[in-house]
DNA sequence: TTTGTTGCAAACCTTTTGCAGTCAT
DNA sequence: ATGACTGCAAAAGGTTTGCAACAAA
């Protein structure tokens, strides 16, 4: 198996990805850094996006649209999309591990983990729907 | 808004979907409502899935790998995703509505539902992995 | 006749990949 | 020197869309 080798560019999307807490596209994360890196690739964002969520490093959330985003906090948590304004905001509940056993029950065969992701609308979408 | 007109292809569609619970998705429909309709259109078929998602007649299932899936059961249920052989499959449990109340009180704004995707390994791939 | 639907093809968007050159070790 | 990493560009999925012909109402 390879062995990891330092480069700026990973450093500096992983920082990038560290700083923000908008579960960014890989789109976005190229356009951010390529303002301290104007030559990168948008494939060498995808290549470290993607070595990154291997080694465990971040977390990739598929969302039904658009494309996949990332996030820099990897304990497991669940996400809300807001279905008026689109954004991918954390939520700051305990993940219920215990429906994974639950589920087992009603399945043949193993549970491992499970994701979950709420649709609602944030406080910023209520209010302006308000006005 | 615009009156639904009947279609064979859309009602050949549905059918092929209410009688598998593969979770196909929409070039796995294409390739086998093309043994009736060998005419058809893969843009017709995806024409044809959206609209029944949007109506409500089938629900669309996105899942990290590979694209969409549909499934013809409407009334919510979870899915399990056998992380071996990639199957979707129909998990026989009760949705946790209650979860959602859970999750509002831990996020600023309002919850209306929630999906959630199990990770396992299904019995024929268990089986499997033990010869 | 009106209008939704279709087949076809082109376009779109996101993501991956082959390659030659570069950089970290 | 070795092998990982990069930029570039092409290609590969998966999905949408414009259009003229067609079919249901």
């Amino acid at each position: 198996m390879a062995t990891l080798k330092y480069s700026r560019q990973r450093e500096a999307i992983k920082e990038f990805l560290a700083g923000t807490k908008e579960h960014p596209t890989a789109d976005t994360v190229y356009m951010h850094v390529r303002e301290e890196f104007p030559r990168i690739s948008l494939g060498t964002v995808y290549r470290n996006l993607n070595l990154l969520a291997d080694i465990g490093e971040i977390t990739k959330i598929t969302t039904p649209d658009g494309g996949d985003r990332f996030d820099a906090v990897t304990n497991p948590h669940y996400h809300v999309i807001c279905t008026s304004c689109g954004r991918v905001i954390d939520l700051e509940m305990e993940p219920l591990d215990s429906i994974d056993k639950l589920a087992e029950k009603c399945f043949d065969g193993y549970i491992d983990h499970h994701t979950a992701l709420f649709y609602g609308t944030c406080r910023d979408c209520m209010k302006k729907n308000t006005k």
